[in-house]
DNA sequence: GCCCTTGTTACGCC
DNA sequence: AGGCGTAACAAGGG
């Protein structure tokens, strides 16, 4: 699940990619490149990459080309995900990385079943599942030889021209405590729902918002509007520490709530209690009733 | 086979 | 008008 750090992460991860032209682009699923992009882009040279939340954008001397990676979309290099093999948790990484190996060397062989953990829960974005070439859903053929892979089995990706970034609210990665306050101002809904609004503040996905809230004690039902000065400071201080540490540590799953606690039954890592189960804004949030206020 | 998951958007309601 | 809630989208997996 593809949120701000992930984004970061594969922007970080592409950077090298600046310089390189596009010579070709050999697949294109219609559903998620816009029209018009494949006519422009071949001959154009990458000049950047910027990011603002979720939206990564790719910068050209010719036309500017967002990618969001939607739900469980990924870029990889030459077969190698722009973000390294980090979402998969310790205890699997050496045989992982085995595994990994095994499938590129023998490309035609048929996947093995997918991994789930004990929670039943997906393992990773694809995973270390490079050899899935039915799921790419555009690539391109850089002037050095390099292929770059789009790579999005659930089609939720999107490669338009000309991102909109200025309907997106402030970057959460770089997020001031007046932009915060901004944000949260004369809102009703509640906290989580606002936190999650892109509009409102660029970058936060489901698991973020449950794992700053969490960090920072505070009810994520709670009317946006509704927060002390004291607590935007706090909710300001958490995103910015949390979404730092976090990032370093490879991405959104490496939280506290992270996923293998966030299933039914999970336990409050700071108090033990079983943790609530709400839907609120539309989404699954995991939230301590004992801490959380 | 029904239901869950995700980010974003479209739409209905107040 | 605009804030808010819900459903739809896609598709793999329990």
């Amino acid at each position: 699940m593809p949120e701000v750090l992930e984004v970061e992460l594969t922007r970080r991860g592409v950077a090298r990619l600046v310089g390189r032209t596009v010579v070709e682009i050999e697949v294109t699923d219609p559903l998620v490149v816009q029209e018009g992009v494949d006519a422009t882009l071949p001959g154009s040279t990458i000049a950047g990459l910027d990011r603002h939340g979720k939206q990564l954008v790719v910068l050209t001397d010719g036309p500017t080309v967002g990618v969001h990676l939607g739900m469980t979309g990924r870029i990889l290099v030459d077969d190698q995900s722009a973000i390294g093999e980090l979402a998969r948790d310790l205890s699997e990484r050496s045989t992982s990385s085995l595994r990994q190996a095994r499938v590129s060397a023998a490309p035609q062989a048929p996947h093995p079943k997918q991994r789930h953990d004990h929670m039943g829960r997906l393992r990773l974005i694809g995973g270390s599942r490079s050899d899935h070439h039915r799921w790419d859903r555009w690539v391109l053929r850089l002037d050095d030889g390099t292929r770059v892979r789009f790579h999005d089995p659930r089609r939720l990706g999107r490669v338009v021209l000309d991102p909109d970034v200025g309907r997106l609210g402030p970057d959460v990665l770089t997020l001031r405590r007046c932009d915060l306050a901004a944000a949260l101002s004369g809102r009703r809904a509640p906290l989580k729902a606002v936190l999650l609004d892109q509009h409102a503040l660029a970058g936060l996905g489901n698991m973020l918002v449950d794992e700053v809230l969490w960090w920072c004690g505070i009810d994520p039902r709670r009317p946006a509007g509704g927060l002390t000065d004291a607590e935007v400071t706090l909710l300001h201080l958490t995103i910015r520490r949390r979404l730092g540490v976090m990032l370093r540590r490879g991405g959104s799953h490496t939280g506290a709530l992270s996923p293998a606690n966030r299933g039914p039954g999970a336990r409050c890592p700071r108090d033990g209690d079983e943790l609530a189960r709400t839907v609120i804004g539309g989404r699954t949030t995991v939230w301590c009733r004992t801490h959380q206020r």
